[in-house]
DNA sequence: TCAGAATCCATGAAATCCCATTGTATCCCA
DNA sequence: TGGGATACAATGGGATTTCATGGATTCTGA
């Protein structure tokens, strides 16, 4: 795997009327690394309160995987179901959405709502995603590191909001 | 194997009196990259009460496939019999339908008999191919994760539909 | 001739594009 | 090394296009 063209850093962008946001440009440029696209996948994070993010490339090859695993349990009873599952929560539940030239998405209502974004948003790289948070609830997690809560709190300095 | 090009998301939209559904813009675009046709293949789910949908050229793909297997158990007894009923049901059991200028299909009787699609029809991305489901049924299906059940849920709140 | 089907047109809402502004980081050359 | 010029990132607002959908019109085959 690409140990290159890894997401990281981090940064807090501001989220409009419209729910426009720019994607940071130290993201978009990994983005375009790692495929030709200018779009990013988004959906809900397994474990927080938070989107995740990924391109579509990435995507491509979580199908790889599923699809290996399916033939390989067709034949049984119940698994085929599991990997039907599996295949649904990985397209389904997920959006694409491409950036303009500007390097804005709109975040698509369900998706702001399943990762309870309001009028600002945290980015935060993690190698193979990136996550967006809603830096209030980032802060309040009590799973995140005390570490990483400064990092979130610099950002937000940064811009002078106070939360 | 398409690494892009992938069916997903979501979206709920209406059945008129004459059958016609708009096909989801954002799916229509995947078919059409995948290839030159504006037409989907319609076939009745094989675990589902739900329609299972994809382009014509994976149609072809996925009859190549049925071909290996049939060929690798054609010594085995009873087997034979199981890949000639598959290969039936992939074939037999579809139907290609064009989209319009608009992007609407006419949802064959059949099919939507088989679909069991009343005046609402849901549209899942599931990678390879995409869902046409009855709401209703979808949110009463004990194997469907409530995560995605929440999507569904989501989508007629959006159009303002309470089922 | 008539019913059902396939086309075509119309519309409101929503999504997308385009241009304009500002602040900040980067570059370049004296 | 300063200091201005330049480029890029982030954001706001308005103009334009697309999408989903309803209704009308034409076509076609029994």
């Amino acid at each position: 795997m690409a140990l290159d063209h890894l997401f990281q850093g981090s940064a807090v962008n501001a989220v409009d009327a419209k729910g426009r946001v720019s994607v940071p440009a130290f993201l978009r440029s990994v983005i375009e690394k790692r495929g030709d696209a200018r779009t990013i996948v988004l959906a809900k994070h397994k474990l927080f309160p938070a989107l995740d993010a990924y391109d579509p490339a990435f995507a491509g090859r979580r199908h790889e995987k599923l699809e290996r695993r399916a033939e390989k349990v067709e034949t049984e009873e119940g698994s085929e179901l599991d990997a039907m599952m599996a295949s649904m929560m990985a397209f389904g539940a997920t959006e694409e959405v491409p950036y303009d030239k500007t390097g804005r998405i709109v975040l698509p209502p369900m998706m702001r709502r399943k990762g309870r974004i309001e009028d600002l948003a945290l980015f935060i790289g993690v190698g193979e995603t990136f996550q967006v948070w809603n830096p209030k609830l980032f802060l309040e997690d009590d799973r995140i590191h005390e570490d990483m809560k400064d990092i979130a709190r610099f950002r937000l300095e940064e811009r002078g909001v106070a939360l």
